[in-house]
This record gives C-alpha cells, structure tokens and sequence, in this order.
DNA sequence: CTTAAGCTTACATTTACCTTAAACTTTAAA
DNA sequence: TTTAAAGTTTAAGGTAAATGTAAGCTTAAG
C-alpha cells in the first residue's frame, strides 16, 4: 500500500440512507475501495472475505450493537475501527474507545470531521510518521551481501543494482523468507492489483534477479521454485 | 521504547491548576516522564531540549495559540499530538485536526478519556498495526518436523520437500488430525470439485506422501489407512 | 478359500517452469 | 527533439519434475 486511499474500507449501518451518504463523502474525497454491510453478520462475513484496511461501525444494529462486533474484530485482527453513534453518551464514548476503538464521531457530523478523522486513523495506523524511516534490511546470501536500502547486490564479482521490479519481488521474498510465497503474491507485490499480462512475465523477472543473487543462475541456491505453489527464499543471513 | 510508559509527554497549558491536574492523571495512570509548560516560548525551549514523545497541547495560550504552535512542532517533528481545549466549536475542532493534531478533547474531560485517547494515539504512533499475516502450522510427527510454510519435511535423515499434492492433502490431513478423513474429502481438497480420473491415484500420492513423513512408509505410524472409510493423521505434535 | 479394498512399482504423460531473443516502453542524455 | 540506454513485456520452443495410469501384488474380513 503506497497511500491511505488504496485502503479498502468497510462502512456497516442499518441505515441505507447513512451507508450511501458516508459512502459518497469517501469516494468524493478519493478512497476508492469502499464497501458496506447492513448488519453484524453480513459484516462478519465481509470482513473475513475482503479483509478491509479499515472499519466504519456504527452502535446501533439491528441483529447485535457495534462494540461487540468490534470484539469480534479485534480478536482476529488489528485494523483501524472508527465508531459513529448518534448517543453522545459519555459512557458510550469512553467503551468504545476503551475497547480498542480508534476513534469516536457522534451523530450528526460534518463530512469534513469524518474525513480528518478517518485519514488521521489510517495514516496513523499504516504510515506510523514518527517511526517511517526505518531502515529497510540488509541481508547476506552466502557470499553476497543485499542491500535493500540502497537496492545493490554486492558479489565477490562485482556490485548489480536491483531495478524497480527485481527489488519489489527480492523485498516480498525477503519478508516471507524461508516461507512459500505465491506467484501471484510476488505479482501483486510488483504490478500491484491490476491483473496482468503473462504469467511468464514473473517468471523472467525471476530469471534476471537470479542472474544477480545467485552464483549459479540456472541451480538455484538461494532463490527456489516450489513447483505448483510459488517460490521461496533461503539461506538468509541478517545483518 | 518497548512501551507507551516510556513515552516522554509534554503538557502545555496556560492554568497550573490543569497542568497539575493532567500531569497527576497521567502520573497514577503509570506514565513517568512527564513535563510541563505555561506557554509557547517555554513550550519551544522544551520541545527542543528534551525531545518529548507526546505532546498535550492547549489552545489558548498566552503568547500565542496552540495551533501556530502545533505548526511549528510539525515542522520539526512528527510526535503525536493531542489537542486541548475549552472551545466546543467544530471550527476549532476541524482547525485542529486538518493541520496534523492526532486527537482532540474537549474540557471539561473525563480523566479515563485523556487516558484512553492518549494510548490510542501513541500506541499508534509508536507500535503501529503490522499487517499480520496469518502463519501455517508448523508440528511434529515423531523425530520428523513438519512447516506447512516453507512446505518442507527435517527428519533425521534428511530434508524433503512437499510437491503441491501432497501440501493439499498433508494439509487437510492436519486440519482433521486425530480423525477420519475420507478419500473423497481429501481428493477434493488437492483436485477441486472437478470429478478426476481414477481411485488409484489417491493411493499412490498417500505412498508418495508417507515415504517424506513415515519412517517406514510401507508399515505407517503416523498416516493410517481405515478401511472403508479413508485416512487418518494420528501422533501430531504441534509447536 | 474367496473377495474386495488397498498397496506398490514402473512407466507414460502432462504441465509448470525455464530460457532466450526480440519487441516494446520508459528514462536519461546529447 | 532526437538518440541512446536501460528496463520491461511478449512470444516460442524446450525440459524435467510432478502427476497420472495400469497392472500385478498384499492384506484383512467373511
């Protein structure tokens, strides 16, 4: 995710009236991923299935109340939830935060506060500001020594730098490494969500990273197809 | 840092009687580092020298307003910071938010909000949501270690690797481990609903899969065939 | 003993992946 | 703006590992 507006969004309301007015504010303001429920189970169910990057609950609901679907949640899970009641009760406020809420707006609200406070809660939650320049890793495999910071490789050899692609793929295996990752994994993880061309395609950005990770591109070491599932990383030695 | 305690707070506030006030809720609710400032210049001097972690910042002030102030720390810095202030204005409010403050209460306030608001915001700002992904199992079979993640199988012998057949049905295996797993559950699980060839077929990935897991494959300990009804994965140890 | 269910092995086939080169696209330099 | 260079995608042919098939064998139950 390069910014809070790929962050899918889940908006649950009994009221279709309240869901398409939250809604229209969102997509106005430019998220593009927005989807709604009407009740605790259909949000149960969209939430498992689309797996949202950030939950807009509202307290009343007509087969159960919002703070325990948020329970719900927050035992599976860590995403930013935002509450909407038009109770602006003390006690109200103070559960809902106390649970593990991010944030409280009352009924009614201005658009413009549900914005701020909406992307105050995901940048927050995705692009933590204070801790943002960690460093990316450094890492050796065997006698090379990779650098995603600056993107090189250094090889007894010589020094590559790692193109756009190689260094999305390298990152996505380095962060799974001695794991399977699938291929449409390290798709995404490069091309993004936009489907794509060929499945060869991967395939040969996997040949071209091989010709600068490995000794010997064509008996991988370190850089190991999974036939049928994916491909895998090992041999890494953090720095 | 390995907790929000640790995080070195800044009070700005005008009234000692609230700065006092502030600094003894957060003091009982275990935050150490606490310090304090009537207003903007001693404000500055503070920010500079002691680098605090969280600011809680006023909006009247009496050489200035909090948010020219709060303008000046963002420049600099990107800590979390909490607005306070005796306006219920929502002019205010959206002021307050639009230029980067993380939260805002209003006075009077319950102490338990300041509390929760604060955790919220610093705890954000400092162990951000790591998008967890969520881990295979990973267990044991006797000497022999089984990680679902890296689909690979250490006996003391030596390391396998699980080909895409045999991860599905070692999987579902494991899934229903101690029961019965009926042949056609497991086809289902490695070929789809699509109907497929021949029974036989099963059989010989069931052989290929006990000569990774099984000692001695021809007579099984850990994979057992019942008959008539299908396979069961039994001595699972998980880790 | 007979039968049915499951086991085993060798061999055939398939499919997922590899490789290379050429075409296309973007970026940087002249 | 043109040219060159680097990066990326497409395409086609090749290969071996994974999978499927078949036939004979073993075991358990009646």
């Amino acid at each position: 995710m390069n910014d809070i507006f790929d962050c899918k969004l889940l908006i649950v309301d009994d009221e279709p009236e309240l869901r398409r007015m939250v809604s229209e504010i969102l997509r106005r303001e430019g998220f593009t991923k927005v989807i709604s429920a009407a009740d605790c189970q259909e949000a149960r169910q969209l939430f498992d299935h689309e797996k949202p990057e950030g939950v807009i609950l509202d307290v009343c609901l007509p087969d159960g109340d919002g703070f325990s679907l948020m329970r719900e949640f927050r035992a599976i899970s860590a995403v930013p939830i935002l509450f909407l009641s038009a109770r602006d009760e003390d006690e109200n406020r103070l559960l809902g935060l106390g649970l593990g809420a991010d944030d409280y707006i009352t009924k009614p609200f201005l658009p413009r506060e549900l914005i701020l406070r909406l992307r105050a809660v995901l940048s927050r939650a995705y692009f933590p500001v204070v801790l943002q320049k960690k460093k990316k890793p450094v890492f050796c495999l065997g006698e090379n020594e990779i650098n995603l910071n600056s993107g090189t490789v250094t090889t007894n050899t010589g020094r590559y730098t790692l193109t756009a692609k190689e260094f999305s793929l390298l990152g996505k295996l380095y962060e799974n490494h001695g794991n399977i990752v699938t291929g449409d994994s390290l798709c995404r993880a490069a091309w993004g969500d936009d489907l794509y061309g060929y499945e060869n395609t991967l395939m040969v950005h996997i040949r071209r990273l091989r010709e600068k990770i490995e000794p010997e591109p064509s008996s991988p070491r370190y850089l190991l197809t999974v036939r049928g599932l994916g491909y895998k990383l090992t041999g890494v030695e953090d720095k």
